[in-house]
DNA sequence: TATGAATGAGCATTCATTCAT
DNA sequence: TATGAATGAATGCTCATTCAT
């Protein structure tokens, strides 16, 4: 009943393999809202009564399909961490070398950010879900599972001498996740780059900031 | 009355040259109070009440020295990005090369993060500044004159050979901010690193983002 | 919503023909408060807590039942002006002569005013409608209207021989309209007059005020 | 202290026997401005800061002259009252029949309304003043000292023949004084008509109103 | 005289949430 | 499923008033 896909069943979930998807997620329409409406104005800045009216549906409708305001928080924050995960699984298996890894993950993760801005942006919110809700641990669990897999790519980078990290390789993951977690709040679709143009620079640039050689044959 | 430094004059003014500061900023008593609960809850997330009780004030004591809720918040935005661009200018004038001056200016930046992660997150709460308010054209005014100071490095640094960026430099240049910026997401005093390891850090990924090559003597 | 019937379709509809009515008005349990304490304490000098407490209702219900403290004004400003709009109609229709019609007039303008003391009062509330209030206009155009009834009637009573008014007519009118307006500031109903004895009164100091000659048959 | 003429002696006093006058009383700076404000906001909706900055002073410096909100506004009744009541006297001296001395009380009395609309509306506000507030007595004292002396020029004119009113005496006064006061609520001085045209008016619909026959001489 | 700074109490309004239907 | 109607608690903000200087 708090979970994402209460309308449609697999509402949610995004095909494992479809990595390079630029499209939004599908979601029923009162985590649509939501998901504008915390973009725009926040968790806190948003009212129960914003997100019914902007779903075209009444007070109770809406708490007939969520437990409340947080489970409504809970759901959208699910559906991002998982599509991610998910996107970055088949990335990351996409790829034969390190190199070509990391560049896939960083790609289909900036492609997420720019795909849906408004949910990709939801995930700042994850600050107000209170510290003792279930759900929390759930999220951070997939959050930690996706972090994992991509210290490992650059693990593995190490050990074949395709990256060059001098100092602490978990810091330098934050690095790159930190400047693609950014990307929600400078990127505009009606701007002059598309998004896979963004997704591209930003593997080339992670790339570089791990030191990975330039005489290496291409990564597309 | 709404400018920062209302109970001392100079209370927010950071020395220019000292770019390596690695203490919070001074602030009086009910900006330090409105940064904390910012920092811990968001814009939306604090109640006036929450400040002032923080503070050790009464209600329309906190009104008597702000305008209103966003008068405080604009206090802040403005000491937070007065002090950063102050520790750029340093940063950089303190350079000979397009690469000294960036890993400075990362590096300053970084401190910036962590020298007072609460100050340094409410940035993020310029969204909730009504688009409407005058003060926010000068916040944004000087974010943007940071902005071209680091962007002029990088086209230094690239008409130099220092840097090889291979396609849109201001993209770049949001990425290694956007890497900085998020600093305040994961970063914690008591934890293992200093400020000075992180922002050091911080500096040799940049570097290595934008192309520096490695056989250049160091920039510490 | 914001309408003064809404809990009973037609709570404030007055029969037409009953112009000689000297029942209050029925009126919703929120107004029937709100036109009290506007009564005792003026608009601003009412809180909104006073009206809920009066109606023994909690604030949110009077919210949900009024758009805001404005809107209640509103409301009984409509409430009052239309049935008195109503009554003037009733009255001048039930007279074969401008003499009639204008005694008619009077005697039910002062009945309306007696009958209900608290809402007839709150007209003087008028001021503290914003003037950009969309409300204001339709209120203020049926008080013209029912201006523009007895403007015609004194006309009709200048032409035919009737009323004999040296000046301006329409000053006269608010002349009328001024001493009959007062009433609700000086009238009790535990007095030792009647309404109907005051509304008499009230008819025949009218008929002299614009020169009806005596020898007439009278009114009664 | 708390009297109307706190910074000059005699500000308020109006020379008897001028009762023609037809230019606004002199107040204090702290008076004019409240007067002022009374008019536009009525008492409760005018706050004290209001006053003060209108004024262009300090708030403390408001009550230094002033004990509270309340003596504020007992300063202007009695200076309103005092002022008409002083007129008022002087106009019923200057006539030498009832006829003529109602139609000068009626004249000043209006005069009074339009040479100064903010002070005589402030007049309402009485309903604000608290019901055990000792200058109240004092006023309303003034106040049916002012009526006394109407009555008993009506009185008079029904001895002599010069009234003809059936009813109530007092009934018909009230409706004289009544039609007088909302001279305030349509009055606009940028208006087309004068304050001494409108006096002469209603002086002459009064004189109706109370049966005065028509072939008297003139009363100017 | 004058005022900068302070405050307890109150303001209109909205919050997330619930319940009877 | 769906909703009209309700509410305790909180929101941002202002009130009249005071006091130390």
């Amino acid at each position: 009943m708090s979970t994402a896909a209460t309308d449609e069943p697999d509402a949610v979930a995004t095909a494992s393999g479809d990595w390079r998807q630029v499209e939004p997620l599908y979601l029923p329409v009162t985590l649509a809202a939501a998901k504008d409406a915390f973009h725009e104005r926040g968790f806190h800045g948003t009212s129960i009564r914003d997100i019914a009216s902007r779903a075209g549906v009444s007070l109770p409708t809406l708490y007939y399909h969520h437990e409340n305001k947080q489970g409504i928080l809970v759901a959208l924050l699910e559906a991002g961490i998982s599509s991610i995960l998910n996107r970055v699984r088949a990335a990351i298996a996409d790829g034969d070398t390190p190199r070509q890894q990391l560049s896939n993950a960083i790609e289909t993760i900036v492609l997420h950010m720019t795909a849906d801005l408004q949910l990709a942006s939801v995930g700042r919110e994850l600050r107000y879900l209170d510290s003792d809700n279930p759900h929390r641990q759930h999220y951070v669990g997939m959050r930690t599972e996706m972090e994992d897999l991509l210290a490992d790519v650059l693990r593995r980078g190490m050990a074949s001498g395709d990256f060059q990290i001098p100092g602490d390789v978990r810091e330098v993951l934050r690095y790159l996740l930190g400047a693609c977690q950014e990307v929600t709040t400078w990127y505009r679709p009606e701007g002059a780059r598309s998004p896979a143009q963004v997704a591209e620079s930003y593997a080339a640039t992670s790339l570089r900031a791990v030191g990975a050689s330039f005489d290496t044959t291409d990564h597309t």
